[in-house]
DNA sequence: CAAGTTATTTTTTAGTCCGAACTAAGCACG
DNA sequence: CGTGCTTAGTTCGGACTAAAAAATAACTTG
């Protein structure tokens, strides 16, 4: 009467060919401009097989041909590539104070994007299923047909928030479209929301998922994390959070609410943190806890902390004793807490992204590495690599549109 | 020039039959006796492909039939199961003072057992293969043909060591009987080892892992985290470690030393810690830890933490201050450290295991439970249940024959 | 002993990838 | 220009796969 099958699904000769063609299609869509024999070398398919599933993407109209490559002799490569114009995908990021919407092609090369801006870190459902709404359609309409005329399909919409996300049933691998996800997300407010109607108005489905997630997505596709199996993605800005990617896989726990880093506590006593408990992560590395520590509990920083944080390094490189030891605790601190994150999952790689992580690391890299590597263990401190994000804050929604690419990816246009 | 495919490897049909095979291997092992026409159901394969796949199964030895069952009016359904006697696999794991070596049948049901016991907490590893190796001849020797005479088969021997296991290439997944895996345990002085003569000595595929994570498989499969999709086991004697399974499976990391949470740090001062460190959990919750602790750098423990432990809870029942404070202030500890693990794991369950975690919770489940939902966040902290270990230590050695068998379960008798 | 019921097997079908032979499309060199 | 040489891609038959449908087996019940 065990379970443990429940997770593993029987297999069935289809899969097989889904399989295939999902790995085809995302070596096209990384590798950029390929042959048909050089993709059957990298996937190890046979040359038939190959011919068979790219004569059906290119029939779907997914992948185009596009001219020969050079040859050395004998009869030149005929190049392929994912077709931009295949079809549209949306991505919308809703942060702690402005909701971003965006559209990009099948290549994930950016369309074109609507801001809104708010601000008490309040916004309700109804509002960012309005905007949404009214952007993705004002954005249609810039786009306009495709170049033959025809109408731009779309994949679907990818939703970044910034709380947790619980997929009922579905609790193992990616979203899936036909389950409707419950969003708490108690620093804009939502207690238990859902975007069911947000759905309904747009006719194409929506695919919600925690921002710091979505964006851990984006960074292992497309940023400093690509291609690693197994890396965090640490996010410092006010708070703190992180994202997971094992065996190459955005890791999501039983009810999605993994990588709560920022609540992991490093202290038993300490600074009360805004969820209620303390000592935690976020009270020692997150930008107003660093704030409050240099300048004392002073409201004057609330709500700008971006110019604050200006000043504290402004501060220390005028040599302010008070900023040196408000930086250095912050880099001690964050070294030890990221050297739990690196004993806890070994990973080969830890990121560190977000507006304050990336003032934090484009001053003090190799002060953190040093940090990082004292308090972990020798083995896998040895073998994990500190980087910084190379990409920017605009990256959130294109994490959240990398939701739909990865479901069209695996299951094509059914569903 | 992404590498992401590089985790997805090709599919063709006959991983079809070998995952369905899998799937009813598995099912037919967990659920004991069961009928071919349930087994469709619960696996939601075609009655046809049962047939023939059990027929293979019975084919090869692996599975016998077993009379009827009761009918309620038509064709009474045959009993399959797993045959026993199909196979013999043999588990051995090196603990800190001791190296046990057992032998299974198909079905997991202990046949023999030898045991070692050393002090000092040193063992060369090729003492520990010359151990093994005899012990494995006395047990086959033991043991003897199998009821129709014929030769007894074995699948292999699993070895838990206490310390870090490298498999270099197979970086993701199961362990791999191809490569040599190599051995780091600094608590037992192993600096770099390997096992390969033992392999060569016994002739049949030896399969090697950290203690803790293949005692996490054994209670994930046999004992009170059966079932269980995302969980957590944590080991408490003298030192603390834990076992993570995510998504069913054991988590191992890029290099398969993840789950170090003894020396996540959750202080910033503290204790010195035997790695190096200061502040890790095991110099809060280890049992040398606590005693010392409790009763002062006293080296009259060291060697006999068992019966200082003894001690200790008899100070508390008779209401002595110090061993109260003592035993408070480790479940509090404790209860924090694990809701690191729950925020960051988002677990259904988590076990306590170990000598001393037994004693720890079979004394204060309540008071540890009310701590760890106090330090996590509310979310996964609601969902999570904190057990206890059902299973002995002596399941260690099991643990690590589960890894042949695992191994049988997905690839057959092949290689 | 006939009818009903359920379990299992057989047969057929639709689908998968792959190996080998084959065609396509260039270059090199006399 | 034509004949080989080389590499790219396609076609086709073979070896498998699971599953739907039909047939058979083995019971109970009236």
């Amino acid at each position: 009467m065990n379970e443990r099958g429940a997770a593993q699904r029987k297999a069935s000769v289809r899969d097989v060919r889904r399989a295939n063609r999902a790995l085809l299609l995302r070596h096209l869509l990384f590798s950029g401009e390929t042959s048909r024999a050089s993709l059957g070398e990298e996937t190890s398919l046979s040359p038939a097989t190959v011919t068979t599933l790219v004569g059906e993407l290119i029939a779907e109209g997914t992948v185009v041909e596009r001219g020969q490559s050079d040859s050395p002799g004998g009869r030149p490569r005929t190049l392929l590539a994912v077709n931009p114009e295949a079809a549209v995908v949306f991505g919308a990021d809703v942060g702690e104070n402005r909701v971003s919407v965006q559209a990009f092609d099948l290549t994930m090369r950016r369309l074109a994007s609507r801001e809104y801006q708010f601000a008490g870190r309040r916004i309700a459902p109804a509002h960012v299923t309005k905007l949404v709404d009214e952007y993705v359609t004002s954005m249609r309409a810039e786009l306009g047909p495709r170049g033959d005329g025809s109408e731009r399909r779309v994949l679907g919409l990818g939703l970044g928030v910034p709380g947790i996300v619980e997929h009922p049933e579905s609790a193992a691998g990616a979203p899936d479209p036909a389950v409707e996800p419950i969003v708490h997300a108690q620093v804009v407010g939502w207690e238990t929301e859902t975007f069911a109607p947000l759905a309904r108005r747009l006719g194409f489905p929506v695919l919600i998922d925690n921002g710091a997630k979505t964006t851990t997505q984006a960074e292992s596709w497309f940023g400093s994390a690509k291609g690693v199996e197994h890396g965090v993605v640490v996010f410092i800005g006010d708070g703190a959070g992180a994202g997971i990617i094992t065996n190459g896989r955005l890791y999501r726990g039983s009810s999605s609410s993994a990588g709560e880093w920022g609540h992991t506590k490093i202290s038993l006593d300490g600074v009360r943190c805004r969820c209620g408990s303390q000592g935690c992560v976020e009270t020692f590395v997150g930008a107003s806890a660093v704030l409050e520590r240099w300048r004392g509990r002073d409201e004057a920083w609330r709500g700008r902390e971006s110019t604050g944080v200006d000043e504290l390094f402004a501060a220390y490189r005028n040599g302010e004793e008070s900023a040196r030891s408000a930086l250095h605790g912050l880099v001690d601190h964050l070294g030890l807490a990221l050297a739990n994150l690196v004993n806890l999952y070994n990973p080969q790689q830890v990121v560190v992204a977000g507006w304050f992580g990336d003032r934090i690391v484009s001053e003090f890299l190799a002060d953190l590495r040093a940090a990082v590597r004292r308090y972990s263990l020798p083995q896998p401190g040895a073998e994990v690599v500190v980087e910084r994000s190379t990409l920017g804050p605009e990256i959130a929604a294109l994490g959240a549109a990398t939701l739909p690419l990865d479901h069209f990816i695996e299951h094509g246009w059914g569903l």
